[in-house]
DNA sequence: ATTTTATTGCGAATAAGTTGCAATAATATA
DNA sequence: TATATTATTGCAACTTATTCGCAATAAAAT
C-alpha cells in the first residue's frame, strides 16, 4: 500500500494545516478550491489517519471532524490526546493545548481519547456582551 | 408540557437504572421485553435527558448512548461531566467516577463535555492474558 | 514505453436519528 | 363516572453522514 502524491490530497493537507479549526467533509468540500467528491476526501482523510498525520474527532453532533496533529511547535514530538472545544455559537471546533489526563480503574487500558467540551469560544462571548 | 406516565417510560427507565452500561437505542429494543418503536425510544430517552434524568453520550462511532444520571450515591446532587469509557473488545460504554476538570483558554465558557476514552476494559485485559 | 496498482468519481447502499400525522390513552375536569 | 384535553405512540417517510463496489484514471516503478 504505497502512498501515492495527487492534488486531492495537497489541496486536503493545506487546506487542514491553514485552518485553525478542526473541518469536516463538507467544510473541506466547500472551502476547496478544486472540486473533489465527497467518497474521495474521506477516503483522503482516512487514510491521513491512518498515517498518523491527521486525527478524528467526533462531536456531539455525531459528525467527524479532522485536523492536523502536532500543528506548531514541535513537529517532531508525538501527538498525544487532548481536548477539544466546540463553540456552538460559531460552530467550530478546536484542538485545545491541554492535554488529556484521566486516572482510568485498575486494570483499564486507555488506547484513545475523544473528548470534545462545548460551550462559547472567546470571541463569541465577547460579542455578546 | 406535562409528563405522563407510561408503561414505554417505566420499562426504559427500568432498564437503564438496571444497566451498568450507557445504551443505545437498538440495545435498549433488544433488551426491552416488551416491543416499542424505534422513534419512540428516542422520543423518550430525549425527554428524559431534557428532565435531567439521563444524560447522552455520543462515541467515536457516533452513536448515542444514554445513562441515567447519579445512578448509586446520593441522588440529590446535581451530576458533574465524567468520563466514559468505552471497551473495544466487549463494546460497552460505562461512566466512570472520574470528573472532567479541564482548565480552558481566558474567556471560554464550558456548558457540557462529552469526554469518552477507548480502550480494553478490567475484565476484557484480563480475558486476554 | 509499458506495467502495476493506488487513487478517483460515480452511484448505490447503510445506518442513525428525526419528523409529520393520525390513532391511542393518560390525566384533568365537569 | 363521563367527557374533554393533549401528551404519547406507531408507522412510514425523510434527512444526513459515511461507506462501498466498480470501472476509469493516473502516479510511480520497471
Ligand atoms: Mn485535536
Ligand atoms: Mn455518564
Ligand atoms: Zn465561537
Ligand atoms: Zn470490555
Amino acid at each position: 500500500m504505497n502512498r501515492r502524491n495527487t492534488p486531492t490530497k495537497e489541496a486536503v493537507l493545506n487546506l487542514l494545516m491553514n485552518s485553525r479549526n478542526a473541518l469536516s467533509q463538507d467544510a473541506i468540500e466547500r472551502q476547496l478550491d478544486i472540486e473533489i467528491n465527497r467518497a474521495t476526501i474521506y477516503r483522503v482523510l482516512n487514510r491521513f489517519c491512518e498515517d498518523g498525520i491527521v486525527h478524528k474527532i467526533v462531536a456531539e453532533d455525531g459528525k467527524q471532524y479532522f485536523a492536523i496533529c502536532k500543528k506548531c511547535e514541535n513537529p517532531q514530538e508525538v501527538i498525544q490526546p487532548h481536548f477539544h472545544f466546540r463553540c456552538l455559537s460559531c460552530d467550530t471546533i478546536e484542538c485545545l493545548q491541554v492535554p488529556v489526563e484521566c486516572s482510568v480503574p485498575n486494570g483499564y487500558e486507555v488506547q484513545n481519547a475523544n473528548c470534545v467540551l462545548t460551550g462559547t469560544c472567546n470571541n463569541c462571548s465577547l460579542l455578546s456582551t
